[in-house]
DNA sequence: CTGAAAGCGCTTACAG
DNA sequence: CTGAAAGCGCTTACAG
C-alpha cells in the first residue's frame, strides 16, 4: 500500500538499487540501462511518486516558479492575462505565483521583492504606466510594448492602431474622437499614434484624455458625447473596451444609435465585447502567442545559467517581439452617416 | 560586502554562534537570551538575509503556498477575487500559485492535482457549477454557496437576491424577467430564490435561463427584450453585471429608455458597473472578507496538523459562513412607469 | 541559554 | 552501467 507519499529512496528500496540511480533513470539523463530505467519507472508510477519541489528546490537553486505582477489586478484584462500566462508556464512546466502591485508605484516593487523573496525563478511584469523595472536581480519579461527599452514582448499596438485607423478612414469617418486614458501609458500612446496614422492627414483626430477628464470632473461624469456628435464627430475610437461601453451607452442613453449615427470602436475584445448591442468592434491581443513568448525567454534565461546565480544580479531576457493583434470587425462600427441630419433629438 | 545571499550560517559565523541559535533567535521560539536575539537579527537584517523557502519547506514539509483554482479564469469576477485572495495569503504570510480549470470538468481535478504536485499546503477552489469537491488529500476551502454541502466560504447570494428583489418591489414594479444563465449553478438558483422571495407572491417573476437561450438561438443571439416589455415586464434582474450590460444595451438599441421605462439590474459590482451609462445598480461581494475568512480557515487547519500528514488525507475545513452583499443603488433601476405609454417607437 | 547533530528529498560529481 | 557520499538551508529534539 502507497499510504505515506513515496520518495526517491522508497522506489529504490522496492527495486534494491540506489537512489542514484533511481534518480538518474526518472531525469532521463541517460545514465542507466533502458531495461532498469523501464522498471524504475513503473514502479515510481505504481507507487504514485511525484518528485518533491522542494527537495528539489534546495538542491537545484530553482524553484520551478515564476511570478507574474500586474499594476492592478483589478483589470479587467487580467483573466485573459493570467490564463494565457498560466497555460505557457504550465506547458514550460513552471508554476505561476501572483503578485499583486495594487496602488501606488512602490507597491510594485514590493510585490516583486516578495515574489523574489519567495524564490520565484523569474518574473513576468507588466509594469505601471511610466514605471522602467530596473534591475531586480532575477530574470525578468516585461510585457508593455515595443517601444518600451529593454526586455520586452508585446501586442503591436500601433499597428493595431492603424488598422483601427485605416478601418474607419475607409468607411468614411471624416472626424473621430479618440478616447484615451493616460498620457502616461506607453501602450495607450502607441494606440493614439497607430490611429492617427492609419486615419490619415485628411481626417480629424482629436483626443479625449479621460484621466484629465476625471480630474477636472470627476471619475463617472458623463463625457459628453452626444455634443461631440452634434460638432461633427461621427466615430468614436475608444482605447479600451471598458471606453468603449462606456461611451457607447451614453451614446445609446442620449439616443444617438450606434452604429447609424455614430461609430464606437475598442481594444482588447472583452468578454463582453460581443454579447452586447451592438457587438463592439475591437482588436484582441494574442495573449497566448505572448505569454508562451514571455515564458520561452524566461525558462531559457533560468535553464542556462549557472546554478548559484540564478536569483545573483538582475539578468535580463533580451527577446522584443511586436506580436501582432487581430481586429474583431463587429456591429459597433459602420459607415460614416452620409448626412447630419441623422441625428435627432437629443439633449444636455 | 553581501555578494552571495547569506543564509544562517553566514550569520552565525559572522557572530561566532551556532545556527541553531540564529535560527531560534530568529523564529522568536524565545529560547535565546534576548541580548543575543537582539544581535542576531540585526546582523541579519544588515547582511540581508531573507530565509529560504525550499530549506524551510524541505525540513518543516509545509510550502507556504496555497493553490487558488477557479472554474475560468476568464471569469470577468477573476480579478476582484484573485486580489482579495493575494492580499488575504499575503497578510497570512501565504502565497498564492494560480490553478486554471478552463472549460471541462476533469480539468479542474487536473489543476488541483497539478497544485498538489507543487506542494501547496492548501487550496482554495471556486467549483465548477454542479461540481462537487471529493476528499484530495490536502485541506481546501471552497467558495460557492452557503447551501452548498462542505466546507464553504460564500456571500449570502440568497439574502442578496431578496434584496434586490425588495427594491424592485418597493420601487412599483409587478412585473419583472430574471436573467439567468445556468440552471446547474447554485449561486443563481440561490440568486434567484432569494429575488422571488424578496418580490414577493404579487409580482410576476419570469426566468429566462441564457444557457438554454443560447443553445436554440446562438450564444449571441438577442434575448428579445423589447418584446418582454410590450407584454409589460417593467424590470430585468441579471444574475450577473455581464448579463446586465447585455440586456441594458440591448434595450437602448431598442429605444427604450432605462429606467424611465424599464429598469435593469445586476450582480458583482464589476469594474465597469459604475461607469456606464445609466450606471448599474448591481449587488457587490465582499470578497475581502470572504478571502480572508477561507484563508484563514485553510491556515488555521495546515498549522495544526502534524507535520507529515499535511498533504496526508483529505483533511476539510468546516467553516461555513454566508457573507452579506451590499446593494449599490445606481441610477438604471427606478419607479415602475406608471402608463405602458412610455414605450414608444421599438421595432423587431 | 547555547550548541552539535540529524535529517527533510533531491542531484551531482566522483569512483568503481 | 551502477553506487556511495556530500550537501543544498533549514528546524528540531536532545545534550550540556
Amino acid at each position: 500500500m502507497k499510504s505515506e507519499k513515496p520518495n526517491l529512496s522508497a522506489i529504490a528500496q522496492a527495486l534494491g538499487v540506489s537512489v542514484a540511480t533511481v534518480s538518474n533513470a526518472l531525469s532521463g539523463k541517460g545514465r542507466v540501462s533502458s531495461e532498469l530505467a523501464e522498471r524504475i519507472r513503473d514502479t515510481a508510477h505504481s507507487l504514485g511518486y511525484v518528485p518533491s519541489v522542494a527537495g528539489r528546490a534546495l538542491r537545484t537553486g530553482r524553484s520551478g516558479v515564476l511570478g507574474l505582477v500586474l499594476p492592478d489586478i483589478a483589470n479587467p484584462l487580467f483573466p485573459q492575462i493570467a490564463q494565457a500566462i498560466e497555460h505557457a508556464a504550465s506547458a514550460a512546466g513552471y508554476g505561476v505565483l501572483i503578485g499583486d502591485s495594487r496602488g501606488a508605484v512602490e507597491q510594485q516593487t514590493q510585490a516583486i521583492l516578495r515574489l523574489i523573496d519567495r524564490g520565484v525563478d523569474g518574473i513576468i511584469i507588466i509594469p505601471r504606466r511610466g514605471t522602467r523595472i530596473a534591475d531586480i536581480g532575477c530574470p525578468v519579461a516585461v510585457i508593455d510594448t515595443p517601444a518600451t527599452p529593454g526586455n520586452t514582448v508585446a501586442s503591436d499596438h500601433w499597428a493595431g492602431g492603424e488598422e483601427m485607423g485605416r478601418h474607419l478612414r475607409v468607411l468614411g469617418h471624416r472626424s473621430v474622437l479618440i478616447l484615451a486614458g493616460s498620457a502616461l501609458s506607453n501602450v495607450q500612446n502607441d494606440r493614439v499614434g497607430g490611429l492617427r496614422a492609419g486615419l490619415g492627414p485628411d481626417v480629424r483626430a482629436d483626443v479625449l484624455w479621460l484621466e484629465r477628464h476625471a480630474e477636472a470632473e470627476g471619475a463617472e461624469a458623463p463625457l459628453g458625447l452626444a455634443a461631440r456628435v452634434r460638432q461633427g464627430v461621427t466615430a468614436f475610437a475608444a482605447l479600451s473596451d471598458l471606453t468603449a461601453v462606456r461611451a457607447l451607452t451614453e451614446l445609446q442613453a442620449a439616443g444617438i444609435a450606434v452604429p447609424a449615427a455614430a461609430s464606437v470602436t475598442g481594444f482588447d475584445d472583452l468578454i463582453w465585447s460581443s454579447v452586447i448591442t451592438p457587438s463592439l468592434t475591437t482588436l484582441r491581443m494574442d495573449m497566448g502567442e505572448i505569454a508562451r513568448q514571455a515564458v520561452q525567454a524566461l525558462a531559457a534565461v533560468i535553464e542556462d545559467l549557472p546554478h548559484g546565480q540564478v536569483t545573483a544580479l538582475g539578468t535580463v531576457v533580451a527577446e522584443r517581439a511586436a506580436v501582432p493583434m487581430k481586429l474583431m470587425l463587429r456591429q459597433s462600427s459602420g459607415p460614416c452617416p452620409a448626412e447630419r441630419e441623422l441625428l435627432n433629438g437629443d439633449e444636455q
